[in-house]
RNA sequence: GGCGGGGUAGCUCAGAUGGUUAGAGCGUCGGAUUCAUAACCCGGAGGUCACGGGUUCGAUUCCCGUCCCCGCUACCA
């Protein structure tokens, strides 16, 4: 697009039920922060929305078990949330969250204008229904026993014990989780977007952008030729937005399709509270709507939101989700259940006053094209040697000299050398590069754009020697401090997007007003005579006892997550004898095992059973080799009923022990037996 | 298995519509220096650009195949 009048940027409604770390950080908010800072130094008109997504079945479940009620959960990670992202200094216009009245009442109003236009497919579906609660239920709502696994507390999405996905039908011997009764099938109606037919626009729109993050274009193209599916953007739930429709009573919009519209009902809310238009932020040709989000949400933002916007008709649509990777930590995946993550309150309370070295060291690290490691070495080092060395360093000998000299007096500009003007002139380069950078939304080439000023005014120093040349030539010497002087005070107006606070610190440091981008990189932005205040280090070195100890505490978490991870699997009910006695376990010798070709976790074993071989597929590829498994004895069940996987049939189970850590252990006697032994 | 992303110096990562000596930072080794938080500055070493084929005058960059890592998706009696 050409240049764009204005800016629309949002970052990913984060879900209200849970603090907020590193990762989310590094994906989205720091990102968004940098460009945000970045227009408007340049003097762009800019909207920087975001807020807590505050509805979906998540939060109703952690109400239930904290024994809460959802708005009570969602008050408080709202609170949390915005506080840790003002600590951080994401510099949001409005932070604000979907349950306000204007965000219900813009929903309602999105979702009836497509109503209308007839873009809804109204489907009706059997869905598990409890009549003593007298609701619908939600997949997470109804536990049973996993088919797989046979764990009894598995969810109707999901089984966490063995990781299979699952749908409610399932499950066996299904229950609802609020009155423990069994639910029963009953139709419901849903309104349902039409993706499979928008998929011509869609893809026009994506297609139109070429230019987008590979890891974004390449993630929608697998989508879309996997061809997309029709939607529900309703639910059958009461913690939500109300459909707003005859005939729905205990229906709310789909989480989903009101988060995204979050967007919109943010900068109506900001726009009255800063008297602007907020049709000029979403209707305007002329407006550059960008998205900053982690890579979990392309599917949403580049696919669903725009067939959203399309099917409403007067919105404009994203020019750019530039979604980062995921930030892994001392090299595991981050993970909230897990409690491996660096939370940003207690990085806080570890470290006050260090907002911009954690900044600095996941913008240095950011995951841009791929995932990427934050490890506290690494931290320790960049804060180090590049924070403290580079920049920190830079800026406390021009100040301690100039305090020396001149008595912190900036001083005249003397006669310039081909070497200074050589050193200006890459000075006033360096500003426009960074930006460019940033526009493309290359933050780690910005950062080191930036850091680059800082060494040109280490080495210019080095070069000049200013401390020598005292003795000889005090001229000289004001004009070589000058230089150094214009260095520092560019320096404050790069770094901001990157490092606000020091920025902050450094322009006090040098009484220097706040500037706009364009002055930087200027040769009189300090002007002689101004009075500069004595040195002050701008960061300090970190100890090694002190990333010792952020590992340790990790160390620490990894223990307990093995201590705590697992809970015994509680009791089945009871059963008799004769329940047992129908069980027909034996053991057998494996006497070939081989791959199921097309199948990632099951291998297909040929069983000696003592009266016969019989074939029995387990999924267990991700465990065993079928090498380490031939000639093994095992338990196995020899009377389950035969079921086809995969084309192939299979003729009993094989028994495992699963361990703490998920791992898999074949259960065999303990001396070798004859095949077709009975167990009892 | 399908689809997508990635595999480049000890480490973390850039890059190339195919073209003379493949880059940065950190680390390491050596030198210089003392204004500065033992910081800074200069220089060296270190890479068969995952592997095997192909197209080409020439490929690490394009094509095909294989292997490995990550994500989504299917299979898990």
């Amino acid at each position: 697009m050409n240049k764009p009048k204005r800016y629309t940027v949002t970052a990913a409604l984060i879900y209200a039920n849970g603090p907020i770390h590193i990762g989310h950080l590094a994906g989205c908010y720091v990102p968004a922060d940098v460009y945000v800072r970045y227009l408007r130094a340049a003097g762009e008109d800019v909207a920087f929305i975001s807020g807590t997504d505050e509805h979906g079945v998540p939060i109703t479940i952690k109400a239930k078990k904290e024994g809460t009620t959802p708005q009570a959960v969602v008050d408080k990670y709202y609170g949390i949330i915005k506080k840790s992202f003002e600590d951080f200094g994401i510099s949001f216009d409005i932070y604000s969250r979907t349950s306000k009245e204007i965000h219900h009442k813009t929903s309602q109003d999105f979702f009836v204008k497509m109503y209308d236009k007839g873009y809804f497919d109204e489907v009706t579906t059997e869905q598990y229904y409890d009549e003593t609660a007298g609701q619908f239920l939600a997949d997470r709502y109804i536990v049973g026993e996993c088919p797989n696994c046979h764990n009894p507390g598995a969810y109707g999405d999901q089984c966490e014990k063995c990781g299979s996905t699952l749908s409610p039908t399932d499950l066996i011997n299904p229950r609802s989780t609020f009155s423990g009764s069994k639910p029963v099938m009953k139709a419901t109606n849903n309104w349902y977007l039409p993706l499979d037919r928008m998929q011509p626009e869609i893809e026009k729109y994506v297609n139109s952008h070429p230019e987008w993050k590979a890891n974004v274009f390449g993630q929608c193209q697998s989508w879309l030729k996997q061809g997309l599916q029709p939607r529900a953007m309703t639910r059958d739930l009461d913690w939500g937005i109300k459909v707003p429709l005859k005939d729905a009573e205990g229906k709310v919009l789909y989480v989903w399709f009101d988060a995204p519209i979050g967007y919109i009902s943010m900068t109506k809310e900001w726009a009255e509270q800063a008297g602007k238009r907020w049709e000029d932020y979403w209707c305007d040709e002329d407006t550059k709507l960008v998205h900053f989000i982690g890579k979990d949400n392309i599917v949403f933002h580049c696919i669903i939101f725009p067939a959203m916007l399309m099917a409403e008709g007067s919105f404009i649509l994203a020019d750019n989700v530039p979604a980062n990777e995921f930030m892994n930590l001392e090299n595991d995946k981050i993970s909230t259940s897990r409690n491996w993550a660096v939370w940003l309150h207690e990085y806080l309370e570890e470290f006050p006053g260090k907002q911009d070295v954690l900044r600095y060291v996941l913008l240095a690290n950011a995951p841009e094209t791929k995932d990427n490691d934050f490890t506290w070495k690494d931290f320790q080092t960049k804060n180090n040697s590049e924070l403290v060395g580079i920049f920190g360093n830079f800026v406390n000998r021009t100040t301690v000299l100039t305090n020396k000299y001149y008595e912190g007096v900036v001083p005249e500009k003397g006669e310039l050398t081909d070497f200074d003007k050589q050193t200006l002139e890459t000075l006033a380069q360096l500003p426009g590069q960074i930006g460019e950078s940033l526009r493309n939304y290359k933050q780690r080439e910005a950062l080191a754009g930036m850091l680059e000023v800082a060494r040109l005014g280490n080495k210019y120093l080095a070069d000049t020697e200013p401390w020598k040349v005292i003795k000889q030539d005090e001229e000289r010497v004001k004009t070589i401090m000058y230089v150094a002087l214009q260095i520092t005070a560019t320096l404050s107006i790069v770094c901001e997007p990157f490092l606000p606070f020091t920025a902050e610190k450094l322009r006090k440091q040098l009484n220097l007003e706040h500037k706009g981008w364009s002055e930087a990189g200027k040769d009189d932005l300090i002007k002689t005579g101004t009075k500069i205040e004595e040195a002050e280090l701008l960061f300090e070195k970190i100890e090694d006892s002190v990333v010792e100890a952020q590992v340790n505490k990790l160390l620490e978490t990894k223990r307990q997550n093995e201590l705590e991870g697992k809970e015994v699997t509680p009791l089945k009910p009871e059963i008799t004898f004769d329940d047992f006695a129908k069980l027909d376990i034996r053991i057998g010798k494996i006497l070939e095992a081989e791959p199921m070709p097309k199948s990632k976790k099951l291998l297909k074993f040929l069983i000696d059973d003592g009266l016969e071989k019989r074939t029995i597929l387990s999924g267990i590829a991700e465990h065993f080799s079928p090498e380490e498994m031939i000639g093994k004895q095992v338990t196995f069940i020899a009377n389950l009923a035969p079921r086809k996987m995969m084309g192939v049939e299979s003729n009993g189970m094989i028994l495992m022990a699963e361990d703490k850590d998920g791992s898999l252990s074949l259960l065999q006697p303990h001396k070798e037996v004859w095949s077709g032994a009975t167990v009892s």
